[in-house]
DNA sequence: CTCCTGTATGTGTTAGTGACATATATATGA
DNA sequence: TCATATATATGTCACTAACACATACAGGAG
């Protein structure tokens, strides 16, 4: 049932938010700041503290990475800033398709709170029962 | 302030939860359902629904992969059961190790939900409100 | 007896990811 | 001129997910 040789028990991968799962987390985090505001890389690192990941210091070189990957793909579109002082800014903002991608994300994430939170329910019927 | 060479911005790693942000999330799913009631690797895979994995079935080798790299890290323990019919069966069983690494994992998933919901939050503030 | 199905456990391979180290350039203030 | 802050980027390595595939035992159908 579980396994057979033309029925494989793992399903493909059908969703186009890569992952699947939910690492990549910081990828929908970057999609939705950069929708909110855009901005350039830099700022996003110290940006993300707002989603969550306070105390937490993002490896710049995830952020950098993620976000040129993103442009390969279509979901954000950037340009040089060098208006202001200091080094120039890549500027990024998120294109139409990156905006699908934060709906799809968020079916996603919905998704994954609700494994996390079963978790949790059984963690706490445990451990924390009286 | 958020990169200089001295104080990188990347805070280094000390969570013994592997993979520290959320991925390998089967294993903290594989050791609360084997806490529960000890068992083997194919009636986990169906176990794993339990966690939210409705209708995701599994990957095998993830599951047995997992399992026995618990094994080797001391958080789980097997022995053979052949009594019952059928092939023969590796059964599983939490250690105290592996009780304290779930302690471990809860804290983790706890930061997680509120990541998740803080992107929620901000996905439902632009698209959903009137 | 043979073949199919279900139960049960594995190995092999590959692309992709996270984590960390390091390089580079511009501007400002001490 | 030297340190610091701003800003972007590359290099490497171990690990992981995803998928394909292999193996073995047992029960029932034909």
């Amino acid at each position: 049932m579980l396994n057979n040789k033309n029925n494989l028990c793992h399903q493909k991968q059908e969703c186009n938010c890569p992952g699947f799962k939910i690492h990549r987390f910081i990828q929908p985090c970057l999609l939705i700041l950069l929708h909110e505001d855009p901005s350039h890389g830099y700022e996003l690192m110290a940006r993300l503290s707002e989603c969550g990941f306070e105390g937490e210091n993002p490896d710049p070189a995830m952020v950098y990475r993620n976000l040129r990957k993103m442009e390969k793909e279509g979901l954000v579109a950037s340009q040089w800033e060098t208006a202001e002082a200091g080094p120039a800014k890549r500027l990024y903002s998120v294109t139409p398709k990156g905006e699908k991608s934060i709906h799809s994300w968020a079916v996603h994430i919905k998704k994954q709170i609700k494994r996390l939170t079963c978790f949790l329910e059984k963690y706490d019927s445990i451990f924390m029962s009286p």
